[in-house]
DNA sequence: TATCTGTTGTAACAAAAGTCACAAGTATTG
DNA sequence: CAATACTTGTGACTTTTGTTACAACAGATA
C-alpha cells in the first residue's frame, strides 16, 4: 500500500523513501471513527491508503463538506497543521472502512527542505487545496443553493447515478435535509433528474 | 523598502537576499489599476512593499473579498500560481496607490529548495491562508450576513471607527449596497453602531 | 452657484432558504 | 413478524436576502 503512495508522489530518494517507512505507523479505523476533531491538536500527517473520509466544518446543527479523502489522498489540513503547532478547525469522520498513513509532524517539516520531491508533493498539495477553496468559496457565495446541488450531483455522479440520500446531501452542501428534497423534488419536475429511494439519477 | 521585508521574512541568506535584488522588479500603481485579472496568466509572486490591494471574485453583478493586502504582504494565489503554470480566477485593483515587488515564478519554485528561509516563508503563507479561508468559508456557510456584517466591522474597526461606504462593505461581503443599509440599520436601531457619512461607529 | 457623482434611506415586493410538524415508505435486525 | 431506525414527501409558515425604484443629501468641481 505504501508502494502505490510512493510512486504516486514520484518520490525518488532512496533515503525518503526509507525514512517514510520507518517514522510511518498504519492504523485502521471503522466507519463512524472520528479522525480528527475540532480544537484538538494536530500531530501527525493523515493520508488515506484506503477507504474515505469525509472533512467537514459543524455549527449546532447543520454541516458543510470541505473535502472528501478518498484512497491515496492527503488531508491538507493535517499538512498544513505539520508546519505549525496548531488546532483542528474541522472533524473529520470515516465514512468507509479505511487504512491510515500517519507521518508525525516533525518528519513532515523536516523532508519538506530535506527531499526534492517531498517538497514537490507539499506544495503541489498546498496549491490545489487552496484553489479549489477559493472556487468553492465564490460558489457558495453567487450561486443559488438549487444550482450548487445540481452541479454537485453531476461531480459526483457515476454512470449518471447519485447515491447519497438527502441527508448526506444536505451534510456536503451546507443545508437541511427538506431543503434539499425540495430542491430535488423540483430537479425531477424540470426533468433533470430521477429520484430513487438513496439514489439519483441524472438525465 | 526591500529590506524591510526581507527582515520580515527573516530571511538570512546573504545569496538569497542578493538573488532577490538581482531577479526582482519594483512596480508602481495608481488607485484603480488591475494587477491581476480573471483568466490571466500570473508569471510573478506579488509582494505589495506598501499601499493597498484588493483581491476578490466577482460575478455579473456582486462581488466578493478574498483578502486585503496591505503593506508587506504577499499576494497567497500569485504564490501558488508560481508552482504550476495556472490562469487566475480573482481579480486584484488598487485601492491605495502602492509599490510592489514583483518575483518572477521560475525563482520562487527554485528558492523553495534552496533556500531554508523562502522555504518557510512559503509555507507559513500558505498555511496561514488555507487556515483563513477555510475559516471563512464556513463562516459564509453559516452565519447571518448580519452577524458576518458586524463581526467584520468589529474586526475591521480602528478606534471603533470603520471608515467604508455601505458599498465597500457589500464588495467585500459578497452582497448588495442595499442589503448592507438595512441591515446597518437594524444595527443602529439596536444600538450597536452609530452611522455617519462613510463612517460607522461600533458602540 | 449649478452640476455631477457618489452616498444613504427606504418602501414594496419577490425569491431563496430555513423551520416545524407530521405522514408514509423502506430497510434492518432481533 | 414486530419493532426500530432511516428515508422521503410535503404543506404551511417564517426569516433572510435580493431586486426595483425612487428620493434626498454630501462633496467635489467647473
Amino acid at each position: 500500500m505504501i508502494d502505490i503512495f510512493i510512486q504516486k508522489l514520484k518520490i525518488t530518494e532512496p533515503e525518503l523513501i526509507k525514512e517514510i517507512r520507518e517514522c510511518s505507523t498504519i492504523t485502521t479505523h471503522k466507519k463512524g471513527d472520528f479522525i480528527i476533531k475540532e480544537n484538538e491538536y494536530i500531530k501527525v500527517l493523515k493520508i488515506v491508503l484506503e477507504g474515505k473520509v469525509r472533512v467537514y466544518q459543524a455549527n449546532e446543527d447543520r454541516e458543510i463538506l470541505i473535502y472528501y479523502l478518498n484512497s491515496m489522498e492527503t488531508c491538507t489540513l493535517s499538512l498544513s497543521a505539520c508546519f505549525e503547532d496548531c488546532k483542528s478547525n474541522v472533524n473529520a469522520i470515516v465514512e468507509e472502512d479505511c487504512t491510515i498513513l500517519n507521518i508525525p509532524v516533525r518528519f513532515v517539516k523536516d523532508w519538506n527542505f530535506k527531499y526534492k520531491s517531498w517538497n514537490n508533493f507539499t506544495t503541489n498539495i498546498f496549491r490545489e487545496s487552496y484553489m479549489h477553496l477559493i472556487n468553492q468559496y465564490s460558489n457558495l457565495a453567487f450561486q443559488p443553493l438549487k444550482d450548487r446541488l445540481y452541479d454537485y450531483l453531476i461531480s459526483k455522479a457515476e454512470n449518471s447515478i447519485v447515491k447519497k440520500s438527502h441527508q448526506q446531501l444536505a451534510k456536503e452542501l451546507g443545508t437541511t435535509r427538506e431543503v434539499i428534497s425540495r430542491l430535488l423534488k423540483n430537479l425531477e419536475k424540470e426533468n433533470k433528474v430521477v429520484l430513487g429511494q438513496k439514489e439519483i439519477i441524472i438525465s
